[in-house]
DNA sequence: GTTTGCATGTAAACGGTTACATGATTGG
DNA sequence: CCAATCATGTAACCGTTTACATGCAAAC
C-alpha cells in the first residue's frame, strides 16, 4: 500500500496536515501494518493536490510555518474506494529476528537470550499500545484491526514464553 | 535484513548458486520473513565475492550457462556472525488487507466478504506450506521459526473465522 | 506448442528513508 | 539548558523490483 493511498485513507476520515497524518500513523494504531515518513508524505500530498484528489487550505500562524490543511475531494473519495476494489497487494512480513533465530546455533547462548528478551519486550510494548488504542476505536474496521493484531501478538508472546527454552538450550552433541 | 546478509546466512548452511538460493527462499520456508529477487541476489553475490566473504567456482555445463557455485569463506562466516551480534533491524509488517479492513464501511458488503475469503485462503495456503516444511526442519532454529509462524497464522485464522461476521455485518443505523 | 525449469546477468524505474535546512515554543 | 513539539519542504541516497536479454530442455 503506497503512501498516496494511505494518505487518502486517513483523509477520508478527517482533514489533516502532513504532520498530523504522520502522527495518526504513529499514535492511532495504524503503524502496526502501514508506515510512512514525512519525507514521503509531503510529496504525496503535493501530488494528490495537483491531481485534484485532495484540496489544500492554508492557515496562517504566527511564528510558525503556515499549516496546510488537506481535505479529501469527492474525486479523491472515489479514487480511494476504487483502489480498495482492485486486488490488494500481498502482506509483507520481514523479520530480522526470525532470520537470526534460524542461526541461533552459530551464536553465543547469551546473545540468543538477549535477542529473545529484546523481542519479547518489543512485542509486549506493541501489544500494550494496541490495547491502549483499542478503547478509542471509532469504526468496525478499527475494532477488527486492533482485535486481529492483539490475537496475533498474544499468540506470538505465548509461543515465545513457552518455546524460548528450546532455542536457548545448549546444543547437546549426541553421545557416541 | 539485506540481501547480502541473507545470502551469507544461506551459504553458511550449504553452498549454492544464485538460482538455488532463490529457490531456498521460496521453498524452504524462509520466504515467510525474508525475501529477495534474483535481480538483487546476483549483484549481492558478485559483491560478496569481491570482498572475499564468499568464493566462487564455475561448473561448466553443456547447453546451459555455467553454474556458479558460491561457498562461504571463513571471513564470510565471521562477517555473518558479526552481523547477528549487532542490534537487529526491527520487524516490518505491511498489510494492505488490514488497511483495507479499516475502511470496510466504505466498501460494498460483498467486496469485504471477498477480501476476507481471499485473505483466509492465502493464510491457509501459507500455513499448509509451513506445516509441509516443518517436517524437514534441520536445526533448532528452523523448528522454532516454523513453530512460531504456525502459532501466529493459526491465531490469525481463528480470529478471522470467529470475527469476520463483525465486519461483514450491515451497518445498522441506530434507530431514532 | 506452450509453459515450466534451469541459469545468468544488466539497467531502468520505483518507492521510500535519511539527512539537511529552518526556526519558534513549551515543558522538564 | 536541552529535548520535544509543531511545521514544512527538498535532495541525495538506498535497496529492491521489474523488465529486458538469452536460450535450451523437459514436461504437459
Amino acid at each position: 500500500m503506497d503512501v498516496r493511498t494511505i494518505c487518502l485513507g486517513i483523509l477520508s476520515r478527517t482533514q489533516a496536515t502532513g504532520y498530523e497524518i504522520k502522527k495518526l500513523f504513529d499514535e492511532d494504531g495504524y503503524d502496526h501494518f502501514v508506515e510512512a515518513s514525512l519525507g514521503s508524505i509531503y510529496p504525496a500530498l503535493g501530488k494528490l493536490t495537483e491531481e485534484g484528489l485532495v484540496s489544500m487550505r492554508e492557515e496562517a500562524q504566527e511564528k510558525r510555518p503556515d499549516r496546510k490543511v488537506y481535505t479529501i475531494t469527492p474525486a479523491g473519495r472515489r479514487a480511494f474506494v476504487a483502489s480498495l476494489l482492485k486486488p490488494l497487494p500481498e502482506d509483507r512480513y520481514r523479520s530480522p529476528f526470525m532470520f537470526a533465530m534460524l542461526f541461533a546455533d552459530l551464536l553465543p547462548k547469551d546473545r540468543v537470550s538477549q535477542m529473545l528478551d529484546d523481542y519479547i519486550a518489543h512485542i509486549d510494548h506493541k501489544l500494550a499500545h494496541l490495547e491502549r488504542v483499542e478503547g478509542n476505536a471509532q469504526s468496525k474496521g478499527e475494532h477488527f484491526a486492533t482485535g486481529m493484531g492483539r490475537a496475533a501478538f498474544t499468540a506470538i508472546l505465548d509461543f515465545l514464553h513457552t518455546h524460548r527454552v528450546d532455542i536457548e538450550a545448549e546444543d547437546v552433541k549426541a553421545a557416541e
